[in-house]
DNA sequence: CATTGCATGTCGTCG
DNA sequence: CGACGACGTGCAATG
């Protein structure tokens, strides 16, 4: 990795066309090849950005004037495939250290739709009482349902579950539902929309096309599973 | 702003748990308090960050072992709100260099959705002969529909407008079109969604529901509109 | 302030 | 490799 603190320009054509003028920026250049142009604000998005694969070329002894001025060095970064670039002319470089990082170990997460998904499963009575668990990620034709259970009296239950409950989310509901109502193997289905924020949109949209929606609170969810797994 | 190059683990709690191992990484301290966490891979996101608004509280001298090391420093990131925090023990520091970039002059962006709007409106031919514009952004309850627009025997015809053409974009066109045909005034209201390219999910869900799919060529549009303009 | 819709989204997973 | 959905999505425009 290498890192430089310079006064630049920069300018992007790909998918659409950027350009920043002259400004003391952080450039991040990594071993991959991509590279990243920071302004002091503006979290975690770069100015400018390319992304790998792509590679860079350097020209060292510029002579066209940009914004006005000849820049000490122009580094052009071209993508592998899309043929997008990334043009960066320098006038004054402040910092430039380069360092070998290694691999980086990686990250561990832990809290997603995944675990909650899993919990809910395992906890499928807070959906309805007397609630049985067919299946987690019920496959059909266009996706995995998150849960199919069925009811007290037998009858089966489509459980969508999100993060954050929205639109989005009540409309692929929508589609399992009319695609598993025309299984007469399964119908009629009903649909539970779960998530630990359901917005009121969304809540509007559901109840409306006769979805029930089901808050969730993760911390109790988790609390639960640890008390059962300490009984073991 | 500040770069450092410091040996680190990083815990992040908030929305989720995640968390690095010890490992040689960038880490920025912007000046608005935001802090981002690099590896030497990985576009363009960060391992790990806080936005802002948050501050930092600095412990030069800890006295807790952290993955088995007492670190020289710990620096406890805090984001205002949602009192989600981010952890990070620095064991070594390879680099610390503190500079003051200023106010960045910004991005100047063009062609986006919003230009190919206004292409598509000025060459509304390209959606069938004989079409006339309404309007750009015609109002409704539910929000702007991109184009609307008579074909040439004055059937109203609503375009939704992408990038990229995908399943949400079909589902909110539907939505328009369910609330435009409710007004006796327009009904029946015709679908039209245009994209510089078409996802065949989204194909076959728009065509299922009668909505006619246009994949829209910007680099031509944009020719067309050079041309007219060197006319004048 | 909440909601909505876009993004050079990026990132994983699965066919 | 492409398609699809999730994301600590972030972000700006808007009511």
């Amino acid at each position: 990795m290498r890192v430089v603190i310079a006064r630049c320009s920069v300018e992007y054509r790909g998918r659409l066309n950027a350009s920043l003028t002259p400004a003391l920026r952080l450039l991040v250049l990594k071993a991959d090849g991509s590279v990243l142009v920071h302004a002091d604000g503006g979290s975690y998005k770069p100015l400018n950005w390319m992304s790998p694969p792509c590679r860079t070329e350097v020209d060292n002894e510029p002579t066209e004037e940009v914004h006005g001025e000849v820049p000490q060095a122009v580094w052009r970064v071209i993508a592998r495939k899309t043929d997008d670039t990334l043009t960066i002319s320098i006038f004054e470089i402040v910092l430039d250290h380069e360092v070998n990082l290694g691999v980086d170990p990686g990250l561990i997460k832990d809290g997603v739709e995944a675990h909650l998904q899993v919990l809910l499963a395992e906890q499928i009575g807070l959906v309805g009482k007397g609630f049985e668990l067919v299946r987690r990620e019920y496959p059909t034709a266009i996706g995995p349902v998150d849960i199919l259970a069925r009811d007290a009296k037998g009858a089966t239950v489509a459980v969508e579950i999100k993060r954050r409950g929205e639109i989005d989310g009540v409309e692929q509901l929508t589609r399992y539902l009319e695609l598993l109502n025309r299984d007469p193997l399964l119908a009629p289905v009903r649909g539970v929309f779960a998530a630990q924020e359901i917005k009121p949109q969304a809540r509007v949209l559901a109840e409306d096309r006769g979805i029930e929606c089901l808050v969730l609170d993760y911390q109790e969810m988790r609390g639960f599973d640890d008390a059962q797994s300490r009984l073991f």
